[in-house]
DNA sequence: GTTGACCTTCCAGCGACTGGAGCCCTTATC
DNA sequence: GATAAGGGCTCCAGTCGCTGGAAGGTCAAC
């Protein structure tokens, strides 16, 4: 099947499955007209990536996924500490938006939201007045 | 006074503020050895750049709010405007990382870890079954 | 034979830096 | 005066994961 056909199966570009390719996560062989042919076992790839990415592990976690997937002897375990890190890693990303969240939550707050200029919002990030 | 010391003072890498330079957010003037000599009006504006970035808003928001603080005619609601629009960007990502986190807990939680291949997380992210 | 949808490659750009090469300037020491 | 260290300077390339667009080849339908 043609890359088309692909992208609409796997719900991802062609653009990015192009990219994928570049990248080497994927190899679909080619037709005499140097089409890209998709067989089933690289739409459930393209699938695969898809979500794995859409749960937010980068290209290379999903590179070792992918080998992790494709390995019939691969142990759970090796899975599920990739995953973990993962976790650790969106949890600290959630943790620093939240205290900029309440900060900026904070600030608006205070700031009257009015005609006048006076504002803590601004105030907090200056390190002074300034001169302009 | 030279960059390196505009930088510990800002507390923003070097690099960074010749960058800021490049784009056109400081325009510190250059000395007759070429070398770029800031001012503290200067620096508190870098200043104010790293808070503003330490909170998330964008080059261009910085830009904006930039103009906003020399601006002394200036009305705090249109602070806190872009201050809310970017608290509802946060909030959003928040969100999407939040729904991502708890699929993947879930996940983890299913998964046995242990050194056989069976793996729900990676079941989760196939259609099906891989052939290799 | 011509239209139009699809496919191909290649190059450039996004955001916000960061690293490094290769060079100049200044200061201190011998 | 030579030299070395520690600044500074510019310019180019790379990060990450795509995305857009140009210029051209292919294919099915009319």
């Amino acid at each position: 099947m043609n890359i088309g056909v692909a992208a609409a199966r796997s719900g991802l570009p062609a653009k990015t499955i192009r990219y994928y390719e570049e990248i080497g996560l994927v190899r679909p062989p080619r037709d005499v007209n140097g089409y890209r042919a998709f067989g089933e076992r690289d739409v459930a790839m393209l699938v695969f990536l898809g979500r794995a990415r859409s749960m937010g592990f980068s290209i290379e976690d999903c590179r070792r996924l992918l080998s992790l997937w494709a390995d019939q002897e691969r142990a759970s375990a090796d899975v599920k500490a990739l995953a973990r890190e993962h976790l650790a890693e969106i949890d600290a990303k959630i943790a620093g938006l939240r205290t900029m969240r309440d900060t900026l939550d904070h600030l608006i707050g205070q700031c009257a939201g009015d005609d006048r200029p006076d504002c803590p919002i601004l105030e907090s990030f200056s390190a002074g007045r300034p001169s302009g």
